[in-house]
DNA sequence: ATGAATGCAAAGTATTTGCAGTCTA
DNA sequence: TAGACTGCAAATACTTTGCATTCAT
């Protein structure tokens, strides 16, 4: 029988607060301590990886070598500033149009993506 | 005085060869020591960088925690099999066209995209 | 007691760097 | 000899796992 799980219920209810919000697994932490939750990392981590499992979260690589995660819920985009490393979200989707033209042109059967765009945030230009 | 560098030479003959193929070091390592290069990882990792820097080729992440590199060219998107790791490239770019909008919607000044699209690939389906 | 969640430490994986040795001009 | 390239090894940076401990049932 399951014992309570703070630091899961932590992770999740902190994920599910601000929506769509990249968190890497040190933010998650810090944050959740900030708030006087007592946690690892590795229980941070596993509780994202066992969220992911269930749908909750998804992880987000932004290609940066830093795993990230957030909230899942409707599908959108991500852009990262090259110099402050801001992330901002771009509601709209701007593949799934083209998926099914892939499919045919290359044989792959496009599940999902990776979508990163790379600019300059509005602070840094 | 430069000394000739038979392992950048070798590490950029070989990325040109195959246009466009995407290259992780240790590919890059077994490849040209195949053909009798005598080479270390961390030269070929270091020509790959000085042949980025000189933009002969350029870097991928294809968000699955490995570096790989191509030879530059024109731009294009890449497939990746979620099964087996099998990478496809995809000629035409799906995003260019809305960068345009997503600055004044967002404020990003993008300038380049990193945009992996998962599925599986024919053999795998 | 049982079984699950947690914390701590160690192992993994991949990239990056320091430095001494090598080699050509 | 000077200066640049290379190889080896160590340092980083993160992620992932093993295992003993803790805790509510």
């Amino acid at each position: 029988m399951p014992r309570p799980s703070h630091v899961r219920d932590a992770v999740v209810s902190e994920l599910s607060a601000a929506d769509h919000h990249l968190w890497s697994v040190d933010e998650v932490l810090e944050s959740i301590q900030g708030k006087g939750v007592r946690a690892d990392f590795s229980s941070v981590f596993r509780s994202l990886v066992w969220a992911q499992g269930r749908g909750l979260v998804e992880r987000v690589e932004l290609g940066d070598g830093k795993t990230r995660f957030e909230s899942a819920g409707g599908h959108h985009e991500h852009a990262q500033c090259e110099h402050c490393g801001a992330v901002a979200e771009i509601p709209e989707c701007l593949v799934e149009e083209a998926t099914e033209r892939l499919q045919s042109e290359t044989g792959f059967a496009v599940h999902t993506h990776r979508l990163v765009l790379v600019g300059l945030c509005p602070n840094c230009q």
